[in-house]
DNA sequence: TAGATTGTTAATCGATTAACAATC
DNA sequence: TAGATTGTTAATCGATTAACAATC
């Protein structure tokens, strides 16, 4: 799920979402929406498998057919990242990736540090997706000493006190939490204070944070009770 | 992460989106707005933990606070639910916990079907947010025939074979996907054969599935890549 | 009564859509 | 040239916001 909500403009203090973009606006610094910016990925990832495929060139019905969203969407939110197509020929399958990449702010093997070593958190320690999108799980941290020495993905779990050195060391500025609801809001807290910018945050709390941290929220259940909403709807 | 698609209406074929909103308009039912009903989770959230404080009324103004949401908003949706606080006075949190669960079709008990006994598919069966909003994991699958038998949560992993004879004795109409990329679809098609009308996907494909079934998708990298884009535009 | 708070209206804002001129 | 496809404009649509009358 996709939350969203960046505790940057309008004043309400936490954040909340769930991948969908709540609320309007634009960043800061780009000329980038808020809906782009969350399509964007969609079109990488849809590019990486063209890519593989060998197609060096592709125009936007046939983009926007894999990624479900409209020509009409695709074609302004590439025109917004520059002239990157050719009137009557389509995009360059490669160079519309780097160009993606580059307005997403994906650099080479940013590091990721992990909270949490669960069953969800060895899970996200041993996605590979990250790795094929420039990010690396740098460090694996718990509460539970048992846990600790461990290994989750290539990482070695290492106890929360080492929170504040595993940040500063990797210098990290994203993190995952994936820890009970009552300690959320305290690790995240911590967090912040070592230096952490992002958080995707999958415990179902609204974290408060500073402004400039941005959230984003994975809630499981409400995925679950959206979905339940629509078909509901339907066998009325 | 939110995401959300319906393919309901307009004729895109496939769903994508993380759990955040992408697209207008209305679910062909109900009168509420898609923003509306993926904030209605929220608000069942943070009124659960008014409950459990001990609190019978609140208003507006610090219901939004813990949601994130502005008073304007919250009232807003509130009211296309029906008339559900008193001026001067406030909301009374029980009524508006049932009117919420009632709009988003929450019944007791409802049955969902996990495919996917991995890292992932075992944080989820265990998942106890589901138990507490009226949803079971009913089933759990998975093709590798070394897991059957195994315990997953309060169930016991069953072959891939027995998929269709799940959702049948089941009943379920809502399933959760955590399976790898490659074998996505396949088992989105076979689910929705089997008769399933809500699907939570958690491999970064998009699924192309019929109208009347929707599709919400948590794609974890993208998750992390919209929360760099964020990062990366704070450093300029 | 006076204060508080909802429900709703009107205004603003932003995103999507459709259409098409520009251009390969 | 003729066909195809982008980039962009104008129109439509929907959501948010602010403000306030109704009402407890």
């Amino acid at each position: 799920m996709s939350g969203d909500g960046t505790a940057d403009g309008g004043g309400h203090g936490s954040s909340h979402g769930s991948g969908h973009g709540t609320g309007h606006g634009r960043g800061p610094g780009s000329g980038l929406s808020r809906p782009t910016v969350s399509r964007l990925p969609g079109y990488l990832r849809a590019l990486a498998a063209l890519a593989r495929a060998g197609t060096v060139r592709v125009s936007s019905t046939d983009l926007a057919r894999h990624t479900g969203v409209s020509p009409a969407v695709l074609r302004r939110d590439l025109s917004s990242l520059g002239q990157l197509g050719r009137r009557g020929v389509g995009y360059p399958v490669a160079a519309l990736q780097q160009a993606i990449s580059r307005a997403l702010g994906l650099v080479e093997d940013q590091p990721v540090v992990l909270v949490g070593a669960g069953h969800l958190g060895s899970a996200l320690a041993g996605y590979t997706g990250f790795g094929e999108r420039g990010m690396r799980v740098c460090a694996v941290l718990d509460a539970d000493p048992g846990l600790a020495g461990q290994r989750r993905g290539s990482v070695v779990v290492r106890p929360l006190e080492e929170l504040e050195g595993s940040v500063a060391e990797s210098e990290a500025r994203l993190a995952i939490m994936a820890v009970p609801a009552g300690v959320a809001q305290s690790v995240a807290d911590r967090l912040v204070a070592a230096g952490i910018r992002g958080l995707l945050n999958f415990a179902p709390v609204d974290l408060v944070v500073p402004r400039g941290v941005t959230v984003r929220a994975v809630d499981l259940s409400t995925e679950l009770q959206i979905l339940a909403f629509h078909q509901a709807e339907l066998r009325q």
